[in-house]
DNA sequence: ACCTATTTATAAGT
DNA sequence: TACTTATAAATAGGT
């Protein structure tokens, strides 16, 4: 298209090629966009010229690593070195790992067990027996520990009130509840005086340890 | 260039978008091809369709691992490293996610507990007790199942007992025993004839739904 | 897939 | 490299 038809071959005069070299890498870069905006497709270009001058095209919303990785999944050609393949090969694996991970968590909590056997439901309930029971067993600890702490405290208490009240030591009220804060702050504080055990904790299951 | 100049945006009618891509998609892989004879450039081209089929030309003598590699170079752009640095990047995301999957599912197991507070402690007893609900209605539904079969079964049984000893109908021995295991492998195939119920399940915790 | 009027790209010249 | 223009090539719309 031009002034003459030319032969589609190596143009040998260097300065018509280089010419005809830009005028045409206009032009495609041009159709290259024309057609990612006509047709909604994805165009990757890369051109070098014999000069070793290099050009792209990358289609706006995508990116050059996002087509690669297109043409990889499609072409199934192996873009990537060996690094990369390890990375993804693990990759799956780990995903697959957090699928099965998914998958008992779920069953545990009691979801998706509709399509499960006896035998699984039955090592599901042992798990859940296991891990309440000690659970529970664990709270306990935390209680009886509270429990001897307050109770303790509560001799404490009863003695020190015998001798502010009873044994002829007057002291201001100041004093008194010097004493009383600095006890509580020593002794509550190893046992993390937080949450209200009494209607929380049960005793383990009496039942269970026949089962186990 | 055609019948009618059209502007540069997306054909709406999707069959005349198939129909232009198809026809520009030729065009520019010919002038690639053309642009690497008459030049002597190198040109990699990748397009995908909308729908996600793909088109490549790659200029002959080389490779489009060649062409990522000298773009690699020239551009400073290291696609390569992004790439890897994606991959690692969602392998640390998913190995974290994986790592807390693993606490929870230990947890759950009643593993690792000992440093828990009593809030998380309370969370887990509830998630337990949650999923022993669950999967003890499920076994319960097996369970009435494999008892109502059980009872269908000795009432068959009783009334076939009385038709072989009581009707007048003398057998021998043998054709009783061919009727009856018949019957039974009619009717208990039915219901998954696996597991020993009667001593796993075990009602509902009768004290759990006032708890939840 | 083919046809063709028309638009677009571009070879050669400046 | 940029502009010009005659001409080749691409292609839009229709069949």
């Amino acid at each position: 298209m031009g002034r003459g038809k030319i032969e589609i071959k190596r143009i040998e005069n260097s300065s018509n090629r280089q010419v005809t070299y830009s005028k045409r890498r206009n032009g495609i870069m041009k159709k290259a966009k024309e057609i990612t905006v006509l047709c909604d497709a994805h165009v990757s270009l890369v051109i070098f010229a014999s000069s070793g001058k290099m050009h792209e095209y990358c289609s706006p919303s995508t990116t050059l690593i996002d087509i690669l990785d297109r043409y990889h999944k499609q072409s199934g050609k192996r873009l990537w070195d060996a690094k990369h393949e390890n990375l993804s090969n693990e990759l799956d694996r780990i995903k697959k790992e957090n699928d099965s991970m998914q998958i008992e968590l779920r069953h545990l909590k009691g979801e998706d067990i509709s399509s499960l056997h006896h035998k699984e439901l039955m090592a599901i309930e042992d798990a859940l027996e296991i891990g309440l029971a000690s659970v529970r067993n664990k709270q306990m600890e935390f209680y009886k520990m509270v429990k001897k702490n307050q109770r303790i405290l509560e001799e404490e208490n009863k003695h020190l009130n015998y001798i502010v009240h009873h044994q002829g030591m007057p002291m201001e009220a100041g004093n008194v509840r010097e004493v009383e804060s600095g006890y509580h702050q020593r002794t509550v504080r190893d046992y993390n005086p937080q949450m209200p055990f009494a209607f929380r904790v049960q005793p383990i299951q009496p039942n269970l340890q026949e089962r186990i």
